[in-house]
DNA sequence: CGAGATTCATGTGAAGTATACCTTTAGGCTTAA
DNA sequence: AAGCCTAAAGGTATACTTCACATGAATCTCGTA
């Protein structure tokens, strides 16, 4: 019995019409063939690369933008554009990308220059060598013959915030060091701020253009979206008005326009899977929540162990009233959770150290107060909605084995 | 009553420690001439 | 004798601990009106 419905499941399945047709043009690393309302920078950054063709060290660039206003789809543009003449001309230039986000790929020097080196196609330990050792190899392998060397640093300013700006400044010295190679930085930063907080000297050699990136508004929003719709979905499968709700919603997140694709794309999925033949506005909902959710879960569920059992104590103290949460009760309950699970208490200096860290990436407010003759403490709340609260308790529980 | 001192609970910086991993080097073993 | 393997020595990055000092407003203290 079930399995005849498992099976009529699979045939309906065949026999719908689908949504999508090319569901990839909705995806976040889809580079589209034009890039709407980003004439003007693309023609920017092209006209600062271009010299790269005739064997000329382009300037160093900078570019500052929000989260979704088309950095990295115009800089992966361009520097695919770039390449395709360069091979086709036999010039040596090379294009590294690299976002410097990423948790344990490149987040502190060595590992940034590590990973950099590994691009090249040379393996490289993952620690254990000096740093200046790991410059020389890196030197090394990118001075071997002529050519030029595009590097591509992504939010840049999560890396300088972590560490200090030293490397930025190692990385512009570099050059000067290279024999054959010339070098070029471009750097992109969520930012606007960023280099304001920066050494002059920093400053002035890797600022030597600059380029800002404009949020779109919801017009241009809608436009992008029309576009990308047309090739992902099949016509007429969307509700009047989806576009329009997609672009206003993205636009109140600064133009996001990321955000705005992912927005449709998971809502037609939900659709999908809800055996609906169109997407419908209330889907727009649905989807915007489920983003949010994945975002947190993804986030949280990467995290190391100790991480997950202090954020588990938070959660367990904000399950008892509304009250803020204080750092000197959450190490208490951190503290019997470590024994629970078998894992040695880390130092209250420490678990302060994750505090602030968990802050950093969002799921956690924590504001330091003083509360006068009763001391000083972070005052604690949760920055996740509480629709997706159970289900990170239950992530963090079965990742815990609690 | 109000200015200044006190106090609490924890923030925060610096320095030290443990761990995991790396390269280099010297000694011992094997192998081939 | 040359070549190869292994283990020890010496070094680093990172996560964490230890120690010591900094913070800042509620509360206390005490002089003054």
């Amino acid at each position: 019995m079930a399995e005849k419905e498992l099976t009529n499941y699979f045939e309906d399945f065949l026999t719908k019409q689908p949504l999508f047709v090319n569901k990839k043009a909705l995806q976040i690393n889809y580079t589209p063939e034009d890039i709407p309302h980003r004439d003007e920078q693309i023609k920017n950054i092209a006209g600062i690369l271009a010299p790269a063709l005739r064997m000329e060290k382009p300037s160093n660039l900078f570019i500052y933008g929000k989260t979704g206003t088309g950095k990295t789809v115009s800089i992966t543009k361009v520097s695919s554009d770039l390449m395709k003449i360069a091979e086709k001309n036999n010039i040596p230039l090379k294009i590294l990308y690299l976002n410097c986000k990423l948790k344990r790929v490149a987040d502190t020097e060595y590992r940034l220059i590590a990973q950099l080196t590994r691009e090249f196609g040379v393996e490289v330990p993952a620690t254990g060598l000096p740093t200046d050792e790991i410059y020389k190899i890196f030197m090394r392998s990118i001075d071997q013959k002529k050519m030029l060397v595009v590097i591509i640093l992504d939010e840049i300013d999560q890396l300088v915030k972590k560490i200090d700006d030293g490397i930025l400044y190692n990385l512009t010295r570099l050059n000067h060091e290279l024999k054959n190679t010339e070098m070029t930085l471009i750097g992109i930063s969520n930012d606007l701020t960023f280099t304001a907080e920066l050494d002059p000297r920093v400053k002035s050699s890797l600022g030597e253009e600059e380029l800002v990136f404009p949020p779109y508004n919801a017009i241009q929003l809608q436009s992008i979206l029309k576009n990308r719709v047309e090739l992902a979905f099949r016509p007429q499968v969307l509700e009047d008005g989806v576009i329009e709700k997609c672009a206003a919603y993205a636009a109140r997140e600064h133009g996001d326009a990321r955000r705005a694709l992912e927005l449709i794309r998971v809502a037609g999925e939900i659709a999908e899977r809800n055996n609906e033949i169109r997407v419908l506005m209330k889907h727009i909902d649905d989807a915007q929540e489920k983003i949010e959710r994945d975002r947190v879960l993804d986030n949280i569920s990467t995290q190391p162990k100790q991480f997950k059992l202090t954020l588990f104590s938070i959660f367990s103290m904000s399950f008892i009233g509304n009250k803020p949460i204080f750092t000197g009760d959450i190490y208490e309950i951190y503290k019997d959770a470590c024994v629970k699970v078998g894992l040695k208490p880390l130092t209250q200096r420490r678990v302060s150290d994750i505090i602030a860290e968990l802050d950093m990436l969002g799921i956690i407010n924590a504001k330091v107060i003083s509360k006068g003759r009763y001391g000083r403490t972070r005052e604690i709340r949760l920055a996740i909605p509480t629709s997706t609260v159970p289900k990170v308790r239950d992530l963090l529980k079965s990742s815990l084995g609690l």
